[in-house]
DNA sequence: CTTGTGTCAGTCAACTTGTCTTAGGTTAGT
DNA sequence: ACTAACCTAAGACAAGTTGACTGACACAAG
């Protein structure tokens, strides 16, 4: 059950595109993700594709399998990761780290439905229950 | 009881520091903000600030008064503000705009305090209760 | 009339981001 | 073996952003 909280992901628009169809796909070539991505399938769009994966691998957020002919990428941050580290990037700037700021904003702006509010309430619950953990 | 959600309003870091010594005075001038920021008080380092004030009013976080001999600037945008334009953001490349994804992120990894447990019950006891507003 | 202070506008380098080019390696078909 | 098709690797590039800086001008007080 351990999260993947190592260290902050954080990708650009067109890194995510990337990942997002790694996350459908499960396991890509990077002329899979080219066709996919630009329909031209150009020369150059597989080099744009080649770059961001290595960008994306860079960060950690990709893995390269050096399958026979061509490399075959998996994605290793799934979107919750993601979710978490832009969390905590605005905590971090905003909230001097603490995330319950956020939580408290969302719980006035965002417009709970009946099952978020039972949810949260739950959650509350519990999370008293385990005080001594 | 309005909220100021016209429109998304994100800052850079310098912006944000000068934005946050407005939060903490209320008004100030740009040379009160210089020197509050900057120590040293350079003629550059004002104009720096004159720059970063400029951007922030054409982004409609800061409001200009042309009060006698200097202008005396005043934050529109509150940290919440900012703190919900950020997370508008995160929700709509990650979550499809929707913001509950964000907030069950939060159940799941924040850890409260017993304050921030109280208040957050107390919202959510409020959230209910206006229910049919 | 000069000095200090303020405003306004533009410049600048460093960095990021998406795109594209080039060079070189491996495999299959004729 | 020679070529064609495909792959990897590495770098170049323009456009945009960001923080810092410069210069030109207004204007009031000594």
């Amino acid at each position: 059950m351990e999260k993947n909280n190592d260290r902050a992901i954080e990708v650009t628009d067109a890194e995510l595109s990337v990942l997002e169809r790694l996350w459908d796909c499960g396991e890509a070539t990077i002329r899979d993700l080219t066709s996919a991505l630009y329909e031209r399938g150009a020369a150059s769009e597989y080099a744009t594709v080649q770059k961001l994966l290595d960008r994306l691998a860079k960060k950690g957020a990709v893995r390269r399998h050096k399958r026979s002919p061509a490399h075959v990428f998996e994605a290793i941050a799934q979107r919750d990761d993601l979710i978490g580290s832009e969390l905590r990037k605005v905590a971090s700037r905003l909230c001097e780290g603490s995330l319950t700021p956020l939580l408290t904003h969302l719980t006035a702006e965002a417009r709970l439905t009946d099952e978020d509010r039972d949810r949260l309430l739950e959650w509350i619950q519990r999370s008293r229950e385990e005080e001594g953990r």
